[in-house]
DNA sequence: TCAGAAAGTAAGCCTTGGCTAAGTTTAGAG
DNA sequence: CTCTAAACTTAGCCAAGGCTTACTTTCTGA
């Protein structure tokens, strides 16, 4: 059963005197991070973008600035690289679009913004701190982690209907 | 008992169509992972300064910068950066050291780290997909949701204690 | 002991993602 | 209809964190 879930027990709370892994490992992992780095901003404001045109029936820049908590001109310039990116359309002065790739991009994040926010929820994490978590987590979470939050969301869920 | 752990029930998986959160506090998650940026990467470096520190009894920017995957120069540059932070001392062409803030903060994130990743392995991510996710994820989790890992962890190793 | 390799630094370049200030366009109230 | 406020854009600034290239210092082994 795909959602079959059950906890791998506990390892020694230890990895401070662990070895330090190889080198060409550690090296990795830290890459891994930096080039999530770079996709992070951009997931954002597509998400953003996506969750706007769903709830409000348009994306103004205006209230990108709000709720990114940024300035206009900083939304106007990302505006213009998410065009080179081909993630959005627009027009100068008008609302803006998603393009197909900038669509999948924007479900794609939200499905995985939703998996760890309800994962978090679901493990006893207060909604504030929940939200905040997601919003940094999402962007650091591989496809198994996010597989393994499924199955607990899953689980949890069985148990509570009883 | 501070390390019970109870699951809180799993919720309809549904955020996509929930309403957005208000402008104020939307802008506020924002702003708290765009604070996170900021420090995530001075912390990592410490972070591994101390782990060198601790297991191979001097840290050298030609093995930070193996294990960081970045060229010597950017690792000097950052060194730089550190000593400004007052982070570390150093003497030109020599190891480095932690002061005391160094070494505050290289203890607290390799806490961190640890808890996060024994959490990952505790809920069954394999060993490399967690080391990679503790990485990225390290700087995100907030302390409530640290203390509900902690508590998971804790519960796990009761359980498969039998 | 000293010459070459390895380690470290410095200078200068690039991109990203913030900002402010100043100008342009749009839209709505009177 | 018009004029002002709000929305948007542009230009130009800054810091951070990469890079390469060129130089200096240190270490080591023949």
């Amino acid at each position: 059963m795909s959602h079959d879930f059950k906890p791998q027990g506990a390892f020694a709370h230890s990895a401070s005197v662990d070895a330090l892994p190889p080198v060409e490992q550690h090296a990795r992992q830290y890459a891994t991070v930096r080039q999530a780095h770079e996709t992070e901003l951009i997931e954002d404001y597509v998400e953003l973008i996506g969750d706007l045109l769903t709830h409000r029936g348009e994306a103004r820049a205006a209230d990108i600035a709000a709720r990114m908590g940024v300035s206009q001109a900083t939304v106007s310039k990302m505006i213009r690289r998410l065009n080179e990116l081909e993630l959005v359309t627009s027009r100068p002065y008008r609302s803006l679009f998603l393009t197909r790739a900038g669509k999948a991009m924007a479900s794609q994040s939200r499905e995985r913004h939703d998996i760890v926010l309800h994962f978090l929820r679901a493990l006893g994490v207060s909604d504030d701190a929940a939200r905040i978590d997601a919003e940094g987590m999402e962007h650091h979470v591989s496809d198994e982690t996010l597989d393994v939050m499924q199955r607990y969301i899953a689980a949890t869920a069985r148990q509570s209907e009883g």
